[in-house]
Parts: structure tokens; C-alpha cells; sequence
DNA sequence: ATCATTATTTTGATTAATCAAAGTATAGTT
DNA sequence: AACTATACTTTGATTAATCAAAATAATGAT
């Protein structure tokens, strides 16, 4: 039984592990990622590979064992479940989810997780349009690509925003750059560093590449 | 912003104050209570007394404070809400909520709380029939006695059960002796130590005086 | 009142998680 | 190759929560 500290490192550690892959994930990552200090992040580093939940290589960083990840996908699994839960069944907003489940998924038992999963209707992704990862922990993926590399002209869902700050969660919200929105890319003006786009049929819009780039969507 | 630890001591004394009233709360209590060493308890109320959350006198007990009160209820109130919502809507078995909900407590914000009061209708009572303190700390009670002290031909409803042991609530709901039932005491014989009851339109039996007393009932 | 029992407090140690600051590699210039 | 900056590790200390066992007080029976 890990303990909630222990979660909290494996689920960045496995989330690390998928974003910026090649095969070890370096200290630094790990540190600031939990916002804990190097040295910090060494010793438990330690503490984890004797649980075998990792293999650690001094000054070359580390990867999780089949185990680790297991524990690392259930708490990512169990994250989604609830935001999906406090959005859909309890009306919280989009923005406040996150740190909400940030607690409740280490108090949470299978039980509850499982019970609130069919509660839910087995949800294949959560608010934010992340894919929710099975009881098994895989994750089913759509074939997916940001809003800037998509096809003009071609309509797409959706799937999920990148960025989750506060900031751009409401600016994407007020333009209905929601998961589950059909958006239809416009036109590129690479000299400009914008697209245009119109998602259903509300007024078309600009938006920077790099705005761009945080929207996945697929179809 | 009390620790999940502190929390359930504030909880357990708030109870101990609450049954065996005396004024102070006695630390052999506390310390059986919580499952730890009297040493523990009593190097744990000089803390809790250095935060201004009860007050304790050497070798005499404890009270809490308007503050450490505070607390407390709020714990209350959160496990008996938790506990609703997951024989409620999540199905569980009235025998496993306790300690779903002993860990749940510590873990979800105010919010959530009051979110989850509202989607439950803001019940008045949890499954085992105990109320559910309001926002403000009030318990609203309604005048209760056990079975045993109900007057005879009586029909009475049954408002909780004081016994949580999983053995006494599986035979509690064989019987039908559930928070919401109505019931019918037919006679008692004091010889026998037995009272003879009915519940609603189920075949009448005989119960020990002792198991009598464990049941809550008003009307 | 005296002594034995029970209740409580003290003391000293332990564990998990953390930090700050000092030390050591590694990588990337020049 | 030498040097500097960055990345990482070590060391020593701290805090909350706990225990075991020794010390002390209170209670109750003789």
C-alpha cells in the first residue's frame, strides 16, 4: 500500500514517462514536477526502487517497473473518474476540478472507483477530453493531432485541451473550444502566426500557433 | 488547516463528549478510542491545546472549544453524508460505508461537501439512521428512546441502530430493524429478558433486552 | 492511613517526508 | 584540454506521529 506521497510520485513519474519520452526521465523533471527540491526527489527515488516500483540510475534517471506504472495509470485513472464525477454529477466547474481530485484520489478504494465508474456510464474521457485509462490500466487512444496540424477545410472533434491553466481553460471555454466540439480549421497564415477557425456555428476567430498547438482533435 | 490526524482526534473526542458526558473527556478514552498508546494521546492533546483547539488539565481530561467543536462536527458531518451518498447512489452495502467514509472525510473540501449535500437532497439521517449535522454544526434531534423503553402497542419508526458491528447489522437487516421501518413492540418479558416485536408486515420474533437497546426509536 | 492497582505522563527512539547547503559529475563552450 | 554552468547527490537537520517502557499520580480496598 503506497502511501499518498509515494501516488503522487509514480503518477507524475509514468505522466513525465509519456510526454517527453526516452526511456529514463531525468531527476530535474521529477523535482520540479512535484515541486520538491533535487535532493528530495533522490532519496525517494531510492526508497521507490527498493519497493521495486522503479530502477533509478545515478545521474541517468529513471523507469518504472511493470508495477510502478500500474500504480501510476490507476491514480491517472481514478484523477479522471473524479473530475468527470464532480463536473457531470456535482455541476463544479471545469477550472476547480483539478485540485479537487488531486486529494480525493488517494482516499478513494477500488471499490468506490469501480462503483463510480459504472455510476458514470464507463466515461471514456473526463472534462478536460483525456482518455480515462480501463480498470486495467491501458489507455485507449483515438488517433490524435493538434488543431495546427490538422487539415483545412476537414471538420474535427475535439478531444482535449493541452494547456489546463485557469487562464486559457476560460478563454478556451468562452470560444467553445470544449472536448466533444466540432471545429472546422479555416485558413493558415503563416506569416501572421494564426489560424482562423469556427467551431459549429458560433463566429469565426484567430488564433495564435501556439494556441493552436494546445488543442487536440481528431476525425 | 488541521491534518487528517488531528482531524479524527477532534472527531473522536467531539463523540466521547457527546455519549458518556462528564465534562471532560478522560484520555484513557481518547487513546482506546483512536487505537493508539496513552502516551501518544496525551503528547497529542498538548498540541491540540497549543492550536487552541480543546483545552486539557494533567491527569483530569479534555473539553474542547468552540473551535476544536467546529472541527469536529465538520467531520460528522462529512462521514455521515459520505456515507449516504455511497449506499445512495454508489449502491455500496450499508456494511462497508464506515470506512470508505473514515477516509473520504479527510479529503474532500468544503465544496464538494456541500455540492454532494444538495445532489443528495440534503438528507436529515445517514443509512444507519444517525442525523447529519447542518453546515452551521447543529445536530437537529428528534426526541429518541431504545426499543426497550417504548411503550407497548406503540407503533414506533426506527431511527438508528447504536450497534455498527457488521454481525449485529446483518442481523439487524435480516430482520428488517432499518432507520426508516416501522415497528411494533407486543410485549416484553422481563423473565426471559425478551421483547416480542413486529416490523411492518413481517413475521414477529423475539429480541434480548440487550440487542433492545441498541436500537434507536422514535414517534 | 497504607498499599496495590489502574490511569496517566515522561522519556527516548523511530519513520516518512521534507529542506538547505555543500559537494560532485557531466556537458558544452572556448 | 580546461573551465564554467548546470544537473544531480550527499549530508545533516527538522517536523508530525507514533511506540515501548519507565516514572508518577490517583483511586480504592483494607
Amino acid at each position: 500500500m503506497p502511501s499518498a506521497t509515494v501516488e503522487n510520485y509514480l503518477k507524475s513519474i509514468l505522466k513525465l514517462s509519456m510526454e517527453c519520452d526516452r526511456g529514463e526521465v531525468p531527476m530535474g523533471m521529477i523535482a520540479t514536477s512535484l515541486g520538491v527540491t533535487p535532493g528530495t526527489a533522490t532519496s525517494m527515488m531510492k526508497n521507490l526502487q527498493k519497493e521495486k516500483w522503479l530502477s533509478y540510475k545515478s545521474r541517468k534517471g529513471v523507469t518504472l517497473t511493470p508495477s510502478g506504472k500500474k500504480i501510476g495509470m490507476r491514480m491517472i485513472r481514478r484523477h479522471r473518474l473524479l473530475e468527470t464525477f464532480l463536473v457531470e454529477t456535482l455541476g463544479l466547474d471545469w477550472s476547480e476540478i483539478h485540485d479537487e481530485a488531486e486529494e480525493l484520489e488517494h482516499a478513494i478504494s477500488e471499490k468506490v472507483v469501480e462503483r463510480l465508474d459504472i455510476f458514470l456510464g464507463k466515461p471514456q474521457h473526463d472534462p478536460h477530453g483525456h482518455p480515462i485509462p480501463t480498470k486495467g490500466g491501458v489507455i485507449r487512444r483515438l488517433p490524435q493531432k493538434t488543431l495546427l496540424d490538422s487539415s483545412i477545410g476537414k471538420k474535427m472533434k475535439i478531444e482535449s485541451i493541452l494547456d489546463q491553466s485557469p487562464a486559457f481553460l476560460t478563454f478556451a471555454k468562452k470560444k467553445g473550444l470544449m472536448p466533444g466540439r466540432m471545429v472546422n480549421l479555416l485558413k493558415k497564415e503563416e506569416i501572421a502566426d494564426t489560424i482562423e477557425l469556427q467551431v459549429e456555428k458560433m463566429p469565426k476567430f484567430a488564433l495564435g500557433y501556439k494556441s493552436a498547438e494546445k488543442i487536440l482533435v481528431s476525425g
